[in-house]
DNA sequence: ACTACTTATTCAACGGATTGCGCAGCAACT
DNA sequence: AGTTGCTGCGCAATCCGTTGAATAAGTAGT
């Protein structure tokens, strides 16, 4: 229920067109909450209905035509209003997760293979939000603190998986020394 | 789309039925998936459609009737064919995450009031999992390795999220010192 | 006696999210 | 010349998920 609060927590920032939303939602608070292009712009007209936001039509030529979106005084009395009140806790859903705990049905060998893929995966963003956080570390200015704090989240939050990662391989690895029985189609 | 593949792998175990499920998803499987009891007798109703699980139904007295359901060959299959194939990265939303990516716009004390609320929750989480851990970290069988596995992810989970609210209470404390502008209306 | 909780399932309505598609033109590479 | 990729917007169908309620009988507490 809180795309459109994210989308408001990124006007508040700046000016910004659908496109731009949708790319900073792969980006920088794609970290704490995904979404894809056609969610945006649905969401957007929305928004403008109940006059949360409002636009400027932007003709461009050799590009499309755009519309630039901004907050409104509603816009900001809402986000006001929903960041007063306490936040849902998030609800999990890793379908990865529920392979490990269904787990006993894999061989090892399968199951390291995905969780290699996964590693690579959480090392790559690790990389990503470490340069940069480190690239804000100096600056901090107030504005920043708050994307710092954000990155890092993400950056504890890969490092805990990786840690754990650690884990599952040496437990695995004892269980292949003293194999036991595994349904033979899997 | 995998709420499905989480019920299958719980019916691999042993019989059961909605409710059970329902109790199951609230604590063991809850941890990396959740559901309500309303979708769980939804899916559970079309993967009987598609034969995937069958049910006996069974009467009781006190107690209203109830249907066991358990997993079929072709559930099976499906099962294995999904844990074949890569699962996709789990999609974040983290509603108390947008407030702090957008966090320059509230006061830091209501910020911490709503962290300490959040830590609270998390708190209680760790100990759980940590005396549920405890207690299979001696008996060890093959089947419980991987409830072990999933708790220690839950675990460090929480962990990582504690330490990242450590950061955060001392990064407010530098920013009480030295206050910026921050909207009178908040 | 009354209230609240547990066991057990199901329906209806709504809203949020995903998937797939379509349009349109320019830039850049092969 | 053809393909791919980027900028930019949108619709429609379907599916997933949430909220709220109803039914029904037993048990446990105040």
């Amino acid at each position: 229920m809180s795309l459109r609060h994210a989308i408001l927590v990124l006007l508040q920032d700046q000016e910004a067109s659908g496109y731009d939303l949708a790319r900073e939602f792969a980006n920088s608070i794609g970290l704490v909450w995904n979404a894809t292009h056609q969610q945006i712009y649905l969401e957007l007209g929305k928004l403008n209905d109940q006059s949360m936001v409002k636009y400027r039509h932007i003709p461009q030529d050799g590009k499309p035509d755009k519309k630039l979106y901004r907050i409104t005084d509603e816009g900001r009395d809402e986000l006001i209003r929903w960041l007063r009140k306490p936040a849902a806790p998030p609800r999990i859903r890793d379908a990865f997760m529920v392979k490990i705990a269904g787990g006993g049905l894999s061989d090892s060998a399968s199951i390291l293979r995905e969780l290699d893929d996964q590693a690579d995966l959480r090392r790559e963003r690790l990389n990503t939000f470490e340069s940069l956080a480190s690239k804000l570390d100096d600056t901090s200015q107030d504005r920043d603190l708050f994307t710092y704090l954000t990155l890092r989240r993400g950056i504890l939050d890969q490092q805990a998986w990786l840690h754990w990662a650690d884990e599952v391989r040496s437990a695995l690895k004892k269980r292949e020394e003293r194999p036991v029985s595994v349904p033979t189609s899997v």
